[in-house]
DNA sequence: CATTAAATGCACGCAGCGTCCACTAAATGG
DNA sequence: CCATTTAGTGGACGCTGCGTGCATTTAATG
């Protein structure tokens, strides 16, 4: 998923825990490997995935051609390294010991890092581009999806052993509940993607998960 | 949206409601439209968005590429065609007299037809193509998804007149609600996009919905 | 200094988009 | 029957951008 790590530690610094010994030759430029996925977020965010091309990185980059294919064997598998690398910061657990505004915190954070600027739609055309290649869709569902559905599994499950959602609840289903309207926004455009949709979802769903029965809050 | 239209009524007959005199020329060859646009269908199915080509669209429908060219200004208009022309028969309203049936019936109606077999990832490809230009998202979103939501929204309007749903609904969230996980599910391949699927988001989802305070049926 | 591996620069083959053009085919009205 | 109009054919073309190949230079190692 990630290009293969082949930075070596600093000069003269022996890596403690580091058990093989010092790679031979010239050692891979960190500055390149951030200079080119840098440039690719950068192109994505002005030209969305089809507007990317591997030429256009090298010479924003400042790096050649070759070198990009050295790391990345394909336009996609860039883009998609790119795209989590750029994303892990927007996956926080809030953890504020309260299972419903643990998933609201979460489900407004997401919404505000996809739902205003360019960002967004670079997503978006990246889960489009995933869609013509499954081993793309793959990397794309583990690195990015499956990150941020584990969050709202834990989520969930402190929430269960608080006592505040109902035991026998199902996750999975309740994260797709949670999550796909998020993208369906994301992708289909019909409305905003703010805070108060990801207030709706969470109040609107939230009758069908807590564990008591008290009446709904939902508007 | 469609291909422009200048069919002209068949020899002879003078078409009763038709305004216009019948134009010059000579007339569009119907079966080139529907060749073109099956073989459009069959090589999304097989090869998806990517892979689907002008040329091999041509080569199958044993038509001209030029042919192609005159009515399909681009490839991302004759997949979005093909698409919403193949679609229209999946959109269905059940109108069962039950509001609750019928967002049932109507999206356990849509996994099938996105579910299984190869139309599913067909169309997953054209929502990802249409990320990478925002007209062609237009296009999608009011002949795919409008259509949709329109239905949706209607079997709602239904259930309040009827008193079953309650009347301050927020219908564009609930449809996206509704729909949203079974995109996510089209899109991510996380999980089957089956019956039960259906079932579980309408059963999660009729306690916020619905105007009684009995007690809630989902699992 | 020899070795190893990274990065460069340039050239190439290839697929497929979208265009152009001259030509043929099928309808029209006079 | 003929001029006109529009649809469809077939082949050639330019272009962009992917992905490869190769000889060369650069930065590290012992």
């Amino acid at each position: 998923m990630q290009a293969p790590s082949r930075v070596r530690p600093a000069r003269g610094r022996t890596a403690a825990a580091s058990k093989e010994a010092a790679p031979r030759g010239r050692p891979r430029s960190e500055s390149c490997h951030a200079k080119i996925l840098d440039a690719t977020v950068q192109m994505m965010e002005e030209n969305l995935y089809d507007g990317l091309t591997i030429e256009g990185v090298a010479e924003r980059a400042g790096v050649s051609k070759q070198t990009i294919y050295k790391w990345w064997p394909t336009k996609s598998r860039l883009a998609m390294e790119a795209c989590l690398s750029r994303s892990q910061r927007d996956i926080v657990d809030p953890d504020t010991g309260s299972a419903e505004d643990d998933l609201r915190e979460f489900l407004i954070r997401t919404c505000r890092a996809l739902g205003n600027g360019r960002w967004g739609f670079a997503v978006a055309s990246v889960i489009g581009a995933a869609q013509a290649n499954s081993e793309v869709a793959r990397e794309f569902r583990e690195g990015f999806i499956e990150k941020r559905r584990s969050v709202g599994a834990r989520m969930l499950e402190r929430g269960i052993e608080r006592g505040e959602v109902r035991a026998n609840v199902d996750v999975p289903l309740t994260l797709d509940l949670m999550y796909g309207p998020i993208w369906y926004r994301l992708l289909l455009r019909n409305a905003p993607l703010d805070a108060a949709f990801a207030r709706g979802i969470v109040n609107k769903l939230w009758p069908a998960i807590r564990a008591t029965e008290a009446p709904s809050r939902t508007s």
